[in-house]
DNA sequence: CAACAATTGACAAGAATTTAACAGAAATCT
DNA sequence: AGATTTCTGTTAAATTCTTGTCAATTGTTG
């Protein structure tokens, strides 16, 4: 299918497609590259070469087909598969990533849920029970999970991907601020939010030194 | 002070400083870039070229003292500033983020939240408590917020960014799924889950293309 | 204290990414 | 139906980012 599709391009495809569901929504039928990078605040040639990375989606004289273009997009992202998915952490995160009905419009189902504390166990999130860690191994062999989700803190986190991997993950959506190890073949995508913050401290802190 | 970083060097930054807090917790004195690419996994002159943007924290023969250099990358991220914050959307995630405290220790004060939602108004989180949408205004101007987190549905979140704006607020933290369109003076930072939680899907899928 | 080893900062080379330009195909207009 | 406009896909140019190299400087060792 794809062999060397950069990051970069990837990174940009969830923003494309969000914006093809807007327009689908309203039954917007086709786009161009110039009018969607009007919308988007990129170059049209960008949207055109990111596009191309995939083959050609478009039609010299008319655009894209706005359907058309979403679908094979979901496509790309991986997005017409199911992924059962646990997390791992029932504070408030959990509960909140848990809660997202949004997910699960995507093909991503909530299996369970785990934590260490005793006083989360029982609890549930969305008629998904919290369980306790030491089911944790059985649970991802009968389940058939794909993805875990890691919100807790990241004393517990390193260990925990141990666990996940000798039980066969797939992937790993990382909360914890720790730079996991793990296999290649073993997916992860780390979201630390606290560097992100930093980002924007920074952009603050810029910009008031040059408009001082 | 800076005048073009790009955008990638910044980045990089808060991971950097994950690793040098790490040694100094360990009592590492000194480390070389060398050293610090092989922990960090990237190359060693990538490191020194980051670091040279924004002068020479380092010296021939020894490498970087490990403190000085934490401090010289907290200072490049604005992290000796005091950041006044409140959230906005006492959800979970709103919870969740009002509830890390090593915010606070970098120097973001949870000032207040902030919900429609009758039913949270007057609960708490850390001795904050949640007050109602009309109260933000007198709010944010009375009690010099710097940053405003964003924890609500796409549907409201354009809509508040707009009151956010004209009460002068300097950033935004945003993880509604919408980008907002503000003042260029007003600095945003998007964290879009789903958008992260689809590249996740990406690499599964694109793996799973090669390996079968 | 001289010789040697370690290591930065600077610069050059190499990759990757982004933007521009344009030929050619399809749609639309008259 | 022919002329004109609109657009893509593609190639080329420009820009940005990353990596490699090495002289110069500092620390260390015998």
């Amino acid at each position: 299918m794809d062999k060397d599709i950069s990051r970069a391009v990837i990174g940009r495809l969830p923003r494309y497609l969000r914006y093809l569901g807007e327009l689908k929504d309203k039954n917007v039928e086709r786009i161009s590259s110039s009018e969607l990078s009007v919308l988007m605040k990129v170059t049209a040639s960008q949207i055109r070469q990111d596009l191309n990375n995939f083959g050609g989606f478009g039609q010299q004289g008319y655009g894209y087909n706005v359907d058309y273009l979403y679908s094979e997009i979901s496509k790309i992202l991986g997005l017409e598969h199911q992924y059962n998915f646990i997390i791992i952490g029932a504070g408030n995160l959990g509960k909140a990533l848990g809660g997202y009905l949004n997910f699960e419009k995507r093909g991503f189902i909530l299996k369970g849920m785990f934590d260490k504390d005793p006083g989360l166990i029982g609890t549930e999130v969305r008629d998904v029970k919290v369980m306790p860690m030491e089911d944790l191994p059985s649970f991802i062999r009968s389940n058939d999970i794909d993805i875990a989700v890691l919100t807790i803190p990241k004393e517990g986190a390193v260990l925990v991907a141990k666990v996940l991997v000798e039980n066969g993950i797939k992937a790993i959506w990382n909360f914890a601020h720790v730079d996991l190890d793990v296999p290649e073949y073993v997916q992860v995508e780390n979201v630390h939010l606290s560097d992100s913050l930093m980002k924007l401290s920074y952009n603050i802190s810029s910009y008031m030194e040059n408009n001082k």
